[in-house]
DNA sequence: ACAATTTGTTAGGCTTACCTTACAATTTTT
DNA sequence: AAAAATTGTAAGGTAAGCCTAACAAATTGT
C-alpha cells in the first residue's frame, strides 16, 4: 500500500482536490495546475490506474477509488497539518508554507508526522506559547 | 549555487562527515555507507568535482573544497536542527528522527528552516513547554 | 453535420541515479 | 618483486519522470 512516488502521490492528491469540486475530473486539468505536458499526465495516470488508485477512461475523466482515497487523504492530511504548523506555529506565511508542506509531506515517516500533528494540536490549544515564540525571537523579520 | 540534487548533497555531506575523522577519504567508504556500488559513487564524485565542490584523484581520495564545504555545512546544519527538533521537542527516538531529517533536509527551503531553528532554539530554553506536551499528549505511547 | 478546438495517446528523447560485469590501477601481503 | 586483494572506472542496462511532435478521438460552435 505505501510503494507510491512522491510524483504520484501528488497526483493522487490533486485529483482528490480536484474531485471536491467536480464529479469527474480531465487529465488536462492535472496538467494545467502542475504545470506539465498533457503526455506526462496521461503516463501518470496510467500508472495510478494499473495500482487501482484510480478509474480512468480517457475522455470520460477521472474517478478515484476507495484504495486511492484513502492514500490521497492520507497525504492530505499531512499537507495540512504541515501547512498549519508552518503558518500558526512558525508565523511562516501560506504560500511558502504550503509549498514546504508539499515537498515534506512526501518524505515525512509516519511516526513523525503523527507527533507533529499532535505538537501542532498542543500549540494551538497553548497559544502563549506561540505568541511567546514570536515576541522573543521574531523580532527584526515579520514574515506572516 | 543552490543546484544540488538531493542525491548530490547527501554526498557532500557523507564525505564532509567521513573527512572529520580522517585526512583524506575513499569512495569505497562513501559507498559502504550509502551502501551502493562503488560505479555510482564513482559517478556521483566525478559530477561534485566538474562542480568544483570537491577535490578527487582517483586512488589519492577525496578532499572537499571551500565552495564545497559550505554547502555541505548548511545541509549539515540542517540536518542536525531537525534532528534535534524531532528528538528533543517531539520526543521521538534518535534513529528515526535522524532518518526523517535525512529526508527533509533536502527538501526544506531557507526561510522556513531558519524559523524552526529558532523554533527549536525556543523550545530548549523553555523545557516546561516540552515537558507540558509530553505529560498531556504522549500519555499512551512511549517512543523516546 | 462538419469544421475547429480541445483533449488524450504514442513514439522517441533526455536526465538522474542507480545497477552489474569486466577490466584497470593501486596497494598490500608475503 | 610478484601475487593477491582492494579500489576505481568504463560500458551497457534499467526505471522514473519529464519533454516535444505528431496523430487520434471527442467535444463544441455554427
Amino acid at each position: 500500500m505505501k510503494d507510491l512516488s512522491a510524483s504520484l502521490e501528488d497526483y493522487l492528491e490533486i485529483i482528490c482536490n480536484l474531485l471536491e469540486s467536480s464529479k469527474s475530473v480531465k487529465a488536462v486539468s492535472i496538467a494545467k495546475r502542475l504545470n506539465i505536458s498533457r503526455a506526462s499526465v496521461s503516463e501518470a495516470l496510467s500508472k495510478l490506474a494499473e495500482k487501482d488508485l484510480i478509474v480512468y477512461e480517457g475522455h470520460k475523466g477521472i474517478t478515484i477509488t476507495e484504495k486511492g482515497l484513502i492514500q490521497a487523504q492520507r497525504v492530505i492530511t499531512k499537507h495540512n497539518t504541515l501547512t498549519a504548523f508552518f503558518e500558526q506555529t512558525l508565523g511562516i506565511n501560506k504560500s511558502i508554507a504550503e509549498n514546504n508542506a508539499c515537498r515534506i509531506e512526501h518524505v515525512i515517516t509516519e511516526e513523525v508526522f503523527d507527533r507533529l500533528e499532535k505538537f501542532q494540536e498542543f500549540c494551538n490549544k497553548n497559544s502563549e506559547i506561540i505568541n511567546e515564540f514570536k515576541k522573543g525571537y521574531l523580532t527584526n523579520s515579520r514574515n506572516e
